[in-house]
DNA sequence: GAAATTATTGCATTCGCAGTCAAAAATATT
DNA sequence: AATATTTTTGACTGCGAATGCAATAATTTC
């Protein structure tokens, strides 16, 4: 018999503050039903003219809000997806679009920074308690729990990572053909012999990606002298790279292949600044990513512009159009890098 | 009678993926109540060893996850909070430490950005829908909004922002102190005699503060000659903003104070390969924030170093303390801000 | 070994809203 | 005016988990 004592006014309730306005207390007001209320906040449901107004100036004066949680328990939808980044590669960017773009169609975003790659596992129990409708994946997960999505039916794409043998969505930019293009901007030029890389952390594999890109296309211009440094994505980290290579080398390569601009950037003000080389005079640097510090007068890096924006945007539609309509198949987007001609190569 | 017909594996359940596993589900598989599922959840309640073990093997066998929006709902606490950032001032190292040390905590970030601080009215309304337990905000709020969290006892806390008349919880870095050393820094130098300040955008009161604790700092120092021109807080317009002022006065400043770092580097960038003048030879330029860049060689800027990390990690905890611990009064902490000697200061 | 005590467990209810279905009201049709 | 049709409305149930309370089981006490 459901006997509802709400606003019954000798009930306290005590101490969490005012109880909140429910759709009962609305209904009560407007003397109308609960499910009135409740379908005046549906579009498109059968409400009269007139009961509109009654609810709505109801809900007005007492200030109610539906509340999105007891919703997403009934309907299953909670109008959440988790977006899953690492601490590391946190491109600030990336998230500000995903997350603007996700607010333009009614959805929230719920943040997961991963400080190191093996909590991904706890944190998509996370996930899966939240009942999130879809997940932004910026790392990567195993074949297990990628096969727990499909399983429910939850739409995954990965931004930037992209798989060999699993069927999954993703977002990226294309990263060998990216060092391909630098590559050859490099090799053209006919001023650069000897070659560097810097790398970003063994277990990124974008980085892994980009590197490898740059060093076969690199020996298949037949180049056989390079000399290959690790990084991990850090400023500071390119300082250190290439100082290791100098040193080790006993002399500065002719050019510099780094797996994101910020290493490119510290790499550039090394050879400035501590070694006092020329760049490119002496030494071309290139980068990839595009951020914006690589823009900037005192750098002004040749490097590949990830499209942040449509890729965004690309990883947003694709999620939001697997979550309005199932059983639509995996779907790689692979967008291709800008090359952004700075003044860091040698001509 | 609440007949449950859960597992009846006659009802088919179509269309969006497999039914997902409630303590139902668990308790049928281990024989037992679903009370007694929920207890194994709850830390502290009275469950027999026996009864854990039952169930937790089905809870494996099964796979089940509780889910935290049922829970959310009967418990009233989502261990959701909203962290409110505006697009412009996004600090990615702010958001991604308040996203570790909430986590650390059990606690989860719903994301909510702002393209324009005009958002802000309809971004709360979501963020009420959503039953967050609690708000960070990095962007300003008007009174009634602020007090609608006072009423409902939600604890609210403001990082960067403050109020005047308002008792509101917040987390500052103290922008008046900050300029006042700098300016002491560049006045008792003696080689400035000329000064500039590049503001922000005149609706940012964190610029409003900073610029008008230089330009208090250097009247009282009897400097009269101040030219000020506004900026939005980016490196273009910090390049835009000095190039007007040298227009303008025909002959460019001795120093130059920028309400924020970025805008500082614009500045330098200008100075340096544009008008072709040496920071700090001809100019000094000082900024504010302490970024990553600011720091790299090619700028060395001199600025205030915020504590990003203690700042994130007070305004957590601040939330969180009013979290489990309601009725504790408002409180602001205000930190000052390191000064970060580099080498675009005239000594 | 019976009574008193304590520790476990299950029943029933509740959180706030959405959606089904049937009743009621409004409108159209004859 | 009476009936058929459409539109609008309200009563009721359940989403999945938590919890007060009563019932039961285990343990202690005498």
């Amino acid at each position: 018999m459901v006997a509802r004592n709400n606003n019954n006014s000798a009930e306290p309730r005590p101490a969490t503050g005012k109880r909140q306005v429910t759709s009962y207390d609305v209904a009560q007001r407007a003397g109308v039903s609960q499910s009135a209320v409740s379908r005046c906040f549906k579009p498109g449901a059968s409400v009269s003219k007139k009961m509109r107004e009654r609810v709505m100036k109801a809900v007005k004066e007492l200030g109610y809000q539906p509340n999105a949680i007891a919703r997403g328990l009934i309907t299953r939808r909670s109008n959440i997806v988790g977006v899953i980044v690492s601490n590391l590669n946190f491109y600030p960017e990336v998230l500000s679009e995903l997350s603007a773009r996700f607010t333009e169609h009614g959805v929230h975003v719920l943040l997961f920074t991963l400080h190191h790659e093996s909590d991904v596992g706890r944190t998509l129990d996370q996930v899966w308690q939240y009942q999130v409708d879809g997940v932004v994946a910026a790392a990567y997960l195993t074949v297990p729990q990628i096969e727990l999505f499909t399983e429910r039916n939850v739409p995954l794409v990965f931004y930037n990572r992209s798989y060999q043998d699993v069927q999954v969505c993703s977002v990226c930019c294309d990263q060998v053909d990216g060092e391909r293009v630098l590559v050859n901007l490099l090799a053209e030029s006919g001023n650069h012999t000897s070659y560097a890389v810097i790398t970003g952390p063994s277990d990124s594999i974008v980085s892994m990606q980009r590197t490898q890109g740059a060093i076969d296309r690199l020996r298949s211009l037949g180049v056989e002298d390079i000399v290959v440094a690790e990084g991990d994505y850090s400023y500071e980290s390119g300082r250190r790279a290439i100082q290791q290579i100098v040193d080790t080398r006993g002399a500065p390569p002719d050019a510099v292949i780094c797996a994101n601009d910020i290493m490119a950037l510290g790499c550039m003000d090394q050879l400035r600044y501590r070694l006092e080389l020329d760049v490119p005079g002496d030494v071309s640097v290139v980068g990839f990513d595009g951020v914006r510090a690589a823009s900037w007068s005192s750098f002004d890096l040749t490097t590949i512009q990830q499209p942040v924006e449509s890729m965004a945007e690309a990883a947003v539609s694709m999620l939001l159009s697997r979550l309005y309509n199932q059983d639509q198949p995996p779907e790689k987007r692979v967008f291709s890098g800008v090359l952004r001609k700075g003044a860091t190569v040698r001509l």
